[in-house]
DNA sequence: CGTTTGACTAACA
DNA sequence: GTGTTAGCCAAAC
């Protein structure tokens, strides 16, 4: 298959399971591209665009701040959607985030 | 094909 | 804890 930089970021992002978040950087060094971080957030920005769509409001960056949510259809969505699923988010921020992370490491095993 | 960009991260002040 | 600077790299224009 043609493992795009894309296609695989887009590709871990589906596997985040609900209620949980990760980060860009995560995804970075699972994809062994630590140093592509900004590619991740960069591949997220097509994430609508996208097929199947990817629910880029399970990423946020280190600090688990919703640092992408202006990218949305509305700025609003991205909490609504975390609030949704169980995450708290408070002040544009993950509440525990530590608490949330989900390690994509952990899921590609390969 | 060259330049700009950017949903990042880490380091430093 | 907050602000700024630098490094990073692949895609978009």
């Amino acid at each position: 298959m043609n493992t795009n930089f894309y296609e695989q970021v887009y590709e871990i992002a589906r596997l985040i399971p609900k209620g949980r978040v990760t980060s860009y950087g995560a995804i970075a060094k699972s994809l062994g591209a630590a140093k592509s971080s900004r590619m991740v957030g960069y591949a997220m920005r097509y994430a609508g665009t996208a097929h199947p769509k990817v629910p880029a409001h399970r990423v946020v960056n280190s600090s688990g701040l919703l640092t992408g949510k202006f990218h949305f259809e509305t700025p609003e969505m991205m909490e609504e959607l975390l609030a949704g699923e169980g995450v708290e988010v408070k002040d544009d921020k993950v509440v525990n985030f530590k608490n949330v992370f989900w390690n994509p490491l952990e899921e590609i095993t390969e």
